[in-house]
DNA sequence: GCCAACGTTGGC
DNA sequence: GCCAACGTTGGC
């Protein structure tokens, strides 16, 4: 089993939103290497539900992953914000399901993991924590996952 | 709203 | 294949 971590704005999508419908597809992915994550996903892999550009930047709780990847159906839809003309001929983006596991009572701030990257070495190659990095969807390794949920657990 | 850093596009 | 220009991400 695998880990990872996946972004979104809480204004478009929260982790209240996944808990209310417990499951949903995560779509819209358009970056190659975010891409490239979501298809080697499997079922049952558990993933960091991580709340960005907003007011309370940080991991907000724990989703799984459902099956396996499939052709993101936003791509091929003309009206749709995340259509890509190019989809059209080849299958280019990939969405996958996501079900609900938990909401943390209080979320890990990134300054908190940035603080505990200072003293704990299992966070040194996070890469939620590189500097430039914006990747929407990367892997966590099994020691980071642990690190981090301990950090849940000591709050 | 600002801006650093990155990814993508397209001319050459 | 290079690289400038542009668009996007995302923290602050």
């Amino acid at each position: 089993m695998a880990y990872w971590l996946m972004k979104s704005e809480p204004d478009e999508f929260s982790i209240k939103d996944l808990q209310a419908k417990q499951q949903a597809p995560w779509d819209g992915v358009r970056n190659y290497q975010a891409r490239n994550f979501i298809r080697e996903m499997q079922p049952e892999d558990q993933v960091f539900f991580y709340h960005s550009s907003c007011k309370q930047v940080g991991i907000a709780g724990v989703m799984s992953i459902v099956g396996t990847s499939y052709e993101d159906p936003l791509a091929v839809k003309k009206n749709s914000p995340y259509f890509d003309e190019k989809s059209l001929i080849e299958n280019r983006w990939s969405a996958i399901d996501v079900k609900f596991e938990k909401a943390f009572e209080k979320i890990i701030s990134l300054q908190a993991i940035k603080k505990l990257a200072q003293h704990d070495h299992r966070l040194d190659d996070l890469l939620l924590i590189k500097k430039g990095n914006r990747l929407s969807v990367m892997p966590i390794s099994s020691a980071q996952w642990q690190c981090l949920m301990q950090q849940v657990d000591s709050i």
